[in-house]
DNA sequence: ACAATATTTTAGTATTTGCTTAAATAAGAA
DNA sequence: TTCTTATTTAAGCAAATACTAAAATATTGT
């Protein structure tokens, strides 16, 4: 690790403090944000919460049938977004039924959007 | 694969089949966006993000410094954002300076948002 | 109680990711 | 040209991730 500090002439040390304090105090929300960021970082889970939401609720054996996977696997990616509360589960029968948590739609709307957008458009922002 | 068929009697076929439709025709919005949000899901590259929009530009020694991290380690991860075009560089004598790219910014701007709020905010929405 | 359905959990594995170290590239200064 | 600075790239490895297959759990119907 000799390349730790950084010896270059046009460094400005007061900017350098001042973003290693802010990084430094915003540290545990970069942490939960990017553990929520990396949940929709993957198409299969993206796909889930789409579906979700497009279509109020649904079971693991629907996504299963929809996205042509087997039902461990998918299972497996709910269990994570349960875990981090981005979907909430309510059983009925035998039937455990998914939805989208409320309190998250503020963050996951855009994404929705930029997906039901690029159906239209060919160019979209991605 | 034998769980490959969900034989649920309450399932909706036709809500089955829409739904295998919507998913198929974006298939490659899910893949692009996800593989964007895959980026943004990791706590450093979310930190060189918000650093790169609140300076402006930083270089990776910069970046180094604020995170404490190896120059190599950094390094990496920028040019797995420029890849995918969310930030850009300009050379600028033997210093490489990193910007968010703009048209970007739709999409991470409440990312940045978000994070700027919980420094306020004790509770917030993640 | 037993079988069928719906789902989760566990174990195993192959791939991907993130970091370290060392070597390579590039540009200015001596 | 040689040295220093700034940065990237390549190789290697440990940890995390995503999927498969099999076993476990739970609920309903017979």
């Amino acid at each position: 690790m000799k390349n730790d500090i950084c010896i270059r002439l046009e460094a400005d040390a007061k900017q350098i403090m001042n973003c290693r304090e802010v990084v430094q105090k915003l540290d545990t929300s970069f942490q939960d944000l990017s553990s929520i960021l990396s949940l929709t970082g993957n198409s299969v889970r993206l796909k889930l919460l789409y579906l979700l939401n497009k279509e109020g609720r649904l079971c693991v054996c629907d996504l299963s049938d929809v996205l042509e996977m087997n039902v461990s696997a998918i299972s497996q990616h709910l269990r994570k977004l349960k875990d981090r509360n981005l979907i909430y589960s309510k059983k009925e029968a035998q039937t455990i039924f998914y939805s989208v948590s409320e309190d998250k739609l503020t963050l996951l709307t855009p994404f929705f959007e930029i997906l039901d957008k690029s159906k239209v458009l060919e160019d979209s922002e991605l």
